[in-house]
DNA sequence: ACTGACTTTAGT
DNA sequence: CTAAAGTCAGTA
């Protein structure tokens, strides 16, 4: 029998399935998903790998018979297994294989997904010294001598690594084995990054125990009594505990385990990653709308050919309270859940709610955890000990044996496609797993993306609508207010008249405010108002943000940061300034114009540290403060009683963005933020700024006229043949040098002209570029794109060719010190 | 990418 | 002629 492995390394070049031999005492063991221990290249190093296929004969298809096949190979045996059971699923391994081709990434980059590094094998090479090197000391040099001694001082072995501070080690090694004085082999530890706890209570209860003791004449120490008196009051303690607390040795609990007094029991320990969560809990009826739709989909979760629901529902309509109610009846099936949201730190509340309602069961992922906690988190959803999983995108990966309901919270968030490899869709994956699995799939949003909401209309998706808000309220009046005016009306000032009005009347009745500004910092760029100069980074090709306590200027993709000088560096006048506005000088000019009113700040700069976000949303919610000013984060599932006030700032900033999703963006955040306000018992209000009022992703936003605004931009989608109608691949190469860059992007676009002509295409206008990124350097690094569409050509075709240059020829194509990005249907072209 | 094997060069 | 440095190709 023979098995197609993946083995661990990180490079693209060992990026297929490796035929190994099972040996025949792991026959009737091995199975798809195992982990294994083969040998692997010529110093048949022994690294992991994974089962992905088990045969009973090998190379049928290829012709690779070991007799008549010129190409073929020696077949090496699996050494061992590494883990008793196996480690993925068969289905997991198909989502894997899957991934790979849809998303132009490697085996280990998918299965790095759904194994969470928590079991680790560490392999080394040692030098052990033969049984006979004293008869051959004589052959040998002066440093070799030494190098032995020190072996010997070693008990006869040695890891090289620690023989690595002598100068030219390996030759001496290499020279000393030709002599026949050591062996040099490779050997590995398979470590497991697993935490257990260890219990110790008596085996007897307390007469018993005295009893056993007289009865064996056990003599006990001091220390020992101590112990036994302790456990009799305890039932169960852990052995840390006991020391810590009697003073005691490990050494005489153990010695009391030898005697059979006491037991030892080992349970799990996972690493709980701190759970802070404010706790409010009250049970909500559904109301009809949500009760409709809900009882929709868990009429039909055990139908076989459901489609995927698209639940579009206004802010403030209670659609976590239906995803509570789908994921309790699944629960009551035997069914286990997934909920992603966008970002989790951005949420607690949502998590703090899922949490009080359902309790223990209930486990939390997102990329902060550290890789042991996502693996405890993984191990317990093997254990059936967590049900309900919500987190971000990844928790899609849990190892979940029956999964019956998979939520998307948010579904047209940018954050659910990945930008590291594998750089897949959640959305996508999902869809996949649903499909495959027939697993209930929600994706619930206020505004939901153009793509997917083309889709419903094609009836890809079950399209279902909530469009009252469970308060029955209406949904806040936006109030636009055109910027230009207020400049012609001699008001110079960030903030509108009206919205300060509304502001100071609205704090003065106790009520909270949100301002909106997508744009964190003091001011967007620093320049001389003599002669034009910007300062820019020096890594990136960005101009660089003013922040106003260090007088800096910062750049926001690389962190560099540079004090802003007293004279320009150009021209030496002394008018530099800061331009523009974010969301520090929102708070100064605030603070300015309503003295004593009380502010908090949430963006990137002031939730670095951990747990800041919530400490700030706490606050807020203790009313400790009037306004809460913030980019983003604040236009996500954030739900305050008392706001009834939200000022947009500038919804001009997200609308000039050079991006093809920008309109999309802008009607969404407008609608988000704006849902903020009024979601309790009061009504609430928007303020809009803008100096562009008569945008239709403005209007639309304002009238809450989703389908308008839809019908709008498809229009635009498809005359462009932009994504829904096309797919999109990017290509991103990046190096240090500029002209390698550009060298190499042209070399790739050669390549592939060659490769199409080669299969009779020569219209490549669905090849954009190469040309310089829009942002054309980060972190010192120079950026060059190709873009494809798959107008024109087969997707697969497209790929495949795209591979085959990018993976498969990569040191052919490109030079070394050059990076490759590929991106499937990338969020941005920047 | 890494590593072992093979090739060339430098040094006595 | 040997040791060290450089080059190359395969990974089952």
């Amino acid at each position: 029998m023979y098995a197609e492995v993946i083995v661990r390394s990180n490079t693209v070049y060992t990026d297929n399935l490796f035929t190994y031999k099972i040996p025949e005492f792991l026959e009737d063991i091995v199975r798809i998903g195992h982990r294994v221990l083969v040998p692997f290249g010529k110093g048949n190093k022994p690294i992991e790998a994974f089962v992905f296929k088990i045969k009973n004969n090998f190379g049928d298809e290829k012709g690779l018979e070991e007799e008549n096949s010129d190409k073929k190979f020696k077949i090496k045996e699996i050494e061992d297994i590494l883990d008793e059971e196996p480690l993925f699923l068969p289905e997991q391994l198909e989502l894997v294989h899957w991934m790979k081709n849809r998303y132009i990434c490697t085996y280990m980059e998918c299965i790095n997904m759904i194994y969470p590094k928590g079991l680790k094998l560490k392999n080394y090479k040692v030098a052990v010294l033969k049984n006979d090197y004293l008869e051959k000391l004589d052959s040998l040099s002066d440093d070799e001598k030494k190098v032995a001694v020190k072996i010997s001082e070693n008990k006869g072995k040695i890891k090289v690594e620690k023989l690595k501070y002598l100068e030219n080690i390996n030759n001496i090694l290499h020279r000393m084995k030709n002599k026949g004085v050591v062996d040099i082999k490779w050997e590995y530890t398979n470590t497991k990054n697993e935490k257990n706890m260890c219990f110790v209570s008596l085996r007897y209860d307390e007469d018993d125990t005295e009893e056993y003791i007289s009865e064996n004449k056990i003599r006990i120490g001091n220390k020992q009594r101590e112990i036994i008196e302790f456990l009799k009051l305890n039932e169960e303690a852990e052995i840390n505990d006991i020391v810590e607390i009697l003073k005691v040795s490990k050494q005489s609990i153990n010695s009391l385990k030898d005697r059979g007094l006491v037991d030892f029991t080992m349970k799990a320990y996972y690493r709980k990653p701190e759970s802070r969560y404010g706790a409010e809990s009250k049970k909500i009826e559904l109301n009809e709308q949500q009760k409709e739709v809900a009882d929709i989909i868990k009429n039909e979760m055990f139908e076989e050919d459901k489609k995927p629901y698209i639940l579009h529902g206004v802010t403030g309509s209670g659609k976590t309270e239906v995803y509570m109610d789908i994921v309790e009846y699944a629960l009551s099936q035997g069914l286990d859940s997934i909920i992603l949201v966008p970002e989790i730190s951005l949420t607690p509340q949502t998590v703090a709610r899922i949490k009080n309602r359902f309790g223990d069961i209930v486990g939390v992922f997102h990329s902060q955890l550290s890789e042991g906690e996502k693996h405890d988190v993984f191990r317990a959803v093997k254990k059936g000990e967590i049900r309900i999983l919500i987190g971000a995108r990844s928790a899609l990966f849990a190892p979940f044996r029956s999964l019956g309901v998979v939520i998307i919270d948010e579904f047209h968030e940018a954050s659910y496609k990945s930008e590291m490899n594998p750089k897949f869709s959640a959305l996508e994956v999902a869809r996949y797993m649903s499909f495959k699995n027939n697993v209930t799939l929600v994706m619930g949003s206020a505004t939901p993306s153009v793509e997917e909401y083309y889709k419903a209309k094609n009836g890809e998706y079950k399209l279902l609508k909530i469009d009252k808000r469970a308060n029955s309220k209406p949904l806040p009046k936006i109030e636009v207010v055109d910027m230009k005016e207020e400049l012609g009306m001699g008001n110079k000032s960030i903030f509108s008249s009206v919205l300060i009005d509304k502001i100071k009347k609205n704090t003065a009745e106790k009520n909270q405010t949100i301002l909106f500004l997508n744009r964190r910092g003091y001011a967007n760029f620093v320049s001389c108002r003599s002669c034009g100069y910007v300062m820019k980074c020096e890594n990136c090709d960005i101009s660089l943000t003013y922040h106003k306590r260090s007088n800096s200027a910062r750049c926001h993709y690389c962190g560099y940061e540079k004090q802003v000088p007293q004279e320009c560096p150009e021209c030496g006048s002394n008018y530099l300034r800061p331009f523009g506005t974010g969301t520090q000088r929102i708070e100064e000019e605030l603070k300015h114009l309503i003295p004593g009113i009380r502010v908090l700040r949430m963006d990137k700069d002031t939730t670095a540290r951990k747990g800041a976000t919530e400490e700030i949303l706490e606050k807020f919610r203790n009313k400790e403060a009037d306004v809460l000013i913030g980019t983003q984060m604040i236009s996500k599932g954030l739900d305050f009683s008392d706001v009834t006030l939200v000022g947009i700032i500038s919804a001009d900033m997200m609308l000039n963005f050079p991006d093809f999703k920008s309109f999309e963006t802008t009607f969404q955040l407008i609608t988000q933020v704006a849902g903020r306000a009024g979601r309790a018992d009061k009504e609430g209000e928007v303020i809009l700024q803008t100096y562009n009022t008569d945008h239709y992703a403005i209007r639309c936003a304002m009238e809450y006229d989703f389908e308008k605004f839809y019908e709008n931009e498809i229009k635009i989608r498809e005359t462009f043949e932009y994504p829904p109608f096309n797919n999109m691949i990017s290509v991103v190469i990046s190096g240090e040098n500029e002209k390698l860059v550009e060298k190499n992007a042209y070399s790739m676009y050669n390549s592939l002209r060659y490769l199409f002509k080669g299969r009779g295409i020569e219209d490549l206008s669905f090849i954009l570029g190469p040309n310089p990124c829009a942002i054309s350097r980060i972190n010192k690094n120079y950026r060059w794109q190709i873009l494809f569409k798959d107008d024109g050509v087969e997707i697969n075709l497209l790929k495949g060719i795209i591979k085959y240059v990018c993976i498969t020829k990569r040191d052919v194509v490109f030079d070394k010190g050059i990076n490759i990005s590929i991106s499937v249907n990338p969020n941005s072209v920047l």
